[in-house]
DNA sequence: GTGAATATTCGAAAAATTCTAAACGGCCGG
DNA sequence: CCGGCCGTTTAGAATTTTTCGAATATTCAC
């Protein structure tokens, strides 16, 4: 590989680790499809990155998954290729969707979880009434922003405007303490 | 620690581990300190988290640098206490400039440096020539869309609408494949 | 200052993740 | 069917990350 494709292709494994979606080979690997005009096959991709086609094959399937890079059929060979989307946008709207969004409402369920406990909490004292009082405050404060969180993306990826205005629920942004 | 309690602690803590930002613990120690109402000490904490105080003092520092978790001085005692947030607004502003824009950020810088150094190289050959031309497009294609996706956070942190339509970029949206 | 209480840092241990090579199984051309 | 080519799976090695306990640094009351 040139000296020049290398220094993208690792810059973008370098931000790819951090990105919290793809890890640092994924990027690699995506980078390099991202530069070549023709797609490659996982040995191409193997010998380019220094890697096991074990583990190209793992991780090109993944980024296949979140649309980052596409299977082709390449006449004349029968292996698979692979080539980078450039369709960011597409990319975009299935990661806000799948791996932001399924986040914010895996906190929802957590919260309702949470909420359905401690309502089954058998606690009968002054004290621990109170203080069921008050995790449910706190558990409601917190489904609050998560709904509009979710609303927002839905929102968003329907195309419509969406404003920071629409996130500041009432309680949070009063001050750092609740209650 | 109430079973309750321990349902919501951990099912945070399984929702950071996969929120790119948080890890496991961090999540727990937020969850803990969010469902009490009175400040908790690093002992405290690592108590009812069954885990050693210098990992909880980690951790709860870089809960604090998000802004997701507050310390305060609680009078009678010289231990630091840790209280989280409910102001999910401002942590969100945080994450969305420290991780998501910086991250942004990272890859146009990658893109110059790509550019930089693919115009660097010295190939002179028909060939050589147009696989930069080649490599230079696809570049700046990369670079217009996260240009765009800073331009939309700047813009959205600053209270203005953000609109999808503003993303979509021609070159990507027309196919998959560029060029 | 001194000493006790507390937080942080550090090196090693433990755990989790990533990576490899070899084995497996499907597919296609004969 | 058979044999070779390929992608995937798997078990374990290598690496990285997380965690712990001890050692060190810091803070505060006196």
């Amino acid at each position: 590989m040139q000296r020049s494709d290398a220094i993208f292709v690792d810059g973008i494994g370098a931000a790819a680790a951090t990105s919290g979606i793809l890890n640092q080979l994924q990027g690699r690997i995506f980078a390099l499809l991202y530069i070549c005009d023709v797609p490659l096959s996982l040995d191409d991709i193997a010998t380019e990155l220094d890697q096991s086609k074990s583990n190209i094959s793992i991780h090109a399937r993944s980024l296949a998954d979140w649309r980052l890079v596409r299977r082709t059929h390449v006449r004349g060979s029968r292996k698979d290729h692979y080539e980078a989307t450039t369709d960011f946008w597409r990319v975009f709207l299935e990661i806000l969707e799948r791996r932001y969004r399924s986040n914010v409402r895996q906190v929802l369920a957590v919260v309702e979880e949470g909420q359905q406990a401690s309502r089954e909490a058998s606690g009968r004292t002054g004290g621990e009434k109170e203080r069921r009082a008050f995790v449910g405050q706190r558990l409601d404060a917190l489904a609050a922003f998560f709904q509009l969180l979710d609303a927002g993306i839905e929102s968003f990826t329907r195309g419509n405007p969406v404003e920071a205005q629409s996130l500041r629920t009432k309680e949070g942004s009063r001050s750092t303490l609740g209650a």
